[in-house]
Formats: C-alpha cells, structure tokens, sequence
DNA sequence: GTCTATAGATTGATAGAC
DNA sequence: GTCTATCAATCTATAGAC
C-alpha cells in the first residue's frame, strides 16, 4: 500500500517521455533524471531499453482495456460508447496539439525503426478495433463493423496528426462533430436495413 | 550536364533515409555510406545536420509544387485533380505500408523533437492545404473550402498511417473509393446550392 | 536494491593534409 | 573538393562496492 515500486516509476516516466520525445530520442539518462535514479541501476528492473519499451506497451495495454470496460459498464448504448471514443479526441486535446497520438506516433516510429516492439504496439490499434468493431456490430452494423471500425480509426489518426502539425483547436472540434454526425448517420442506415428485412 | 553534384548526392540519400529511418535515426554515418564519401566531406557542403534536414524539407517542398503545377496543367476539371491527390495513397501504397506519409510522418517527428524546423516541415502541409482549398473552391464550394481540404487531408493522413500499422492493401483502396464517393457528393452540394441561388 | 566507475561503441563536428 | 585523424560528448550496457 505504500504506494509505487521504483519500476513502476521507471515505467511511469518512460511511458511519459517516449510519447512526448519519440521512443528513439529518449535515452536511459533522462529517464533516470526524470525518476531521480541513477543510470547503472536500471539493469537491475530491465535488461535492455527495448525491455522497458515492452513494459510501456504492456502498461498501455492494460491501461486501455480498464478504458474501454469501464465504458462499456457504464450501460450506454453502443453509439454513445462509440461517441466517447470519438470525444477522446477532445479530452486529450492539448496533449494531442503538442504530441500527436499516443498509438499513432509510437506505431509510426517504430515502423520506421523496424523495431521487433512494432507488432506489440499495433497491438493497441487492434485493442481500439476490435472494441469499436463490436460496438457497430451491436448496433446493427453486423456485415461491414470491422469496415466502419477501421474508417473511425483512420479518422481519428488524421485529425490528430493534423492537430499536432497546425495546432488548430477549432478544426478538431468540427472534425469530431462532423464524426459524431457521420455516427448518427450510421445508425439510421441500420435502423432502415432492419426495416427491409 | 554531368549530372548531380555531391551535395545533390547528399540531400538525395538524407531524403530517403530520413524517411525510411526518420531523422533522429539516421546519423552521418548512415548518409555516408549511402553516398560513399567521408563524414568529413558533409561540412564542407552542410554547417550540421539540421542544415542538411533544412535541405530536404526544400527539395520536398519544390517537387511538390512541381507535382500539383503539372495536376494543374493537365487541363482536367478540379474534381480531377482532387482525385490525383486522394490516389497518392495508391500510387505509393508499397512504401506508405512500410514508412507512413512522408510529410504526415516527418512532422509528427519534429513536433516531438521540438524541433526549429518543424515549421518548415509543415509547410509541405501547407502547400497541400492551399491547393486542395483552391480546388474545392473551383468546384463551387468558396464558403467551406479550406475546411474540405483540411478534412481531405487528414483523411490521408488517417489511411497512411493505419495502412503502415495493418500493412492492408484492401482497406486502402476501400478509403480511397469512398474518398472519391465523398468528393462526388461535394461536388453534387455544390449544384445544388447553385441552383438555390 | 542502489550506487559509482567505467567499458566500448557511436554520435555530431573540427582541423588540417593533399 | 575530398580525405584521414581526431575531439568531446553521449549512448547503452556492465562490473562490482556498499
């Protein structure tokens, strides 16, 4: 109970630097200055920096999925769950503005790094679809959910880079507006489906 | 006539390693070798390495406008041309699937680098921005223009970067298809408030 | 479990011969 | 204009004292 363990900080503000530096630019220095630890005693928690990558992920991982329980418990329908995810895009706005997307940017450096973490990193963007997929399902979207997942996806990408290269405040909001209104117009092409059937 | 001259060489190979790789990444070392020269040789054409990335940011910018000139010149309509810009993501499918956007991507970068050239970088955004703004305005849609073209825009930047994370040639050109769908139906608005008038 | 000290490689950048 | 040699700083990682 008495709170944290030094990996746990270590993790903390790794996952903290990597998306606000890039994964490659940070190095074990500045985490060590940012958990006031020193550098040597990192090899006692991790065996490599691509080990406390591994555990950033994880963290994310585990992080996401309490996210997308907790709306899902929250007795909403799918549309308003699927509308949170949308309002992310909000919540997180000024963090966006400065650094992007937390999936998005990770997933692209590593790419780029042909890193062998980028498959455990995608597996956050699969997390979000696979999640936003069965919500359409639910709402009566069966045949093209994963379809309509991966678009909502793809949107959200866009709007974040863009946010993050013109630090436009208003073009988000219309953005998740219009994203919102495309939502609803998904749902009324459901309801009409289930009426001519 | 003889060709490129060395610094050519090296804002060529800086290029395309700073995209494969990203900025950060590569190192003179890695320019080098693809260049064949010494590391010593870089300062006397380049003062660092960001004059260097200050280089390449110029040379994108001048074969882009170059790029969008010739859509211009080509004669077709704008609705053509805005087609041209949404098949980039087809036309260069195979390395948008291994290294993203080039110029989604090197922004994203240099915003977590905070990096003094970002504004450069984002001119690149910019250009594309305008042009695209300019054409929808041709197709009758003056009053919402620039906000169809930063729409466009992040839609590309959308599928870019799922399509590096999925490595899915379908759901590319299923979003390119439904781009195009959706350019049509902004041009069908736009008769339409023609003929309120 | 945390530290200091340090190895060994690589980084961006400079000096000076040719 | 291109090279070699080298600098100082930084990097990841290791060894070993406490």
């Amino acid at each position: 109970m008495s709170g944290k363990s030094t990996r746990d900080h270590i993790v903390d503000a790794a996952d903290r630097l990597f998306y606000r530096q890039g994964y490659e630019r940070t190095s074990f220095a500045d985490i060590a200055g940012a958990v006031k630890i020193s550098r040597g005693n990192f090899y006692h928690h991790f065996k490599s920096k691509d080990d406390i990558l591994d555990a950033v992920i994880e963290q994310r991982l585990d992080s996401t999925r309490k996210m997308l329980e907790n709306w899902e418990r929250e007795g909403d329908g799918p549309e308003a769950r699927i509308r949170s995810f949308i309002h992310i895009l909000i919540a997180n706005q000024s963090k966006i503005m400065l650094y992007g997307c937390p999936v998005g940017t990770l997933s692209t450096e590593l790419a780029k790094l042909d890193h062998v973490s980028h498959a455990e990193a995608n597996k956050l963007f699969t997390l979000f679809r696979s999640w936003l997929s069965r919500q359409f399902a639910l709402l009566g979207r069966k045949a093209d959910a994963d379809a309509l997942a991966m678009h909502l996806l793809a949107r959200s990408q866009g709007v974040a880079t863009l946010a993050s290269a013109f630090r436009d405040e208003q073009f988000v909001r219309h953005e998740v507006r219009q994203m919102c209104d495309w939502l609803a117009s998904c749902v009324d092409e459901a309801a009409h489906e289930m009426r001519e059937d």
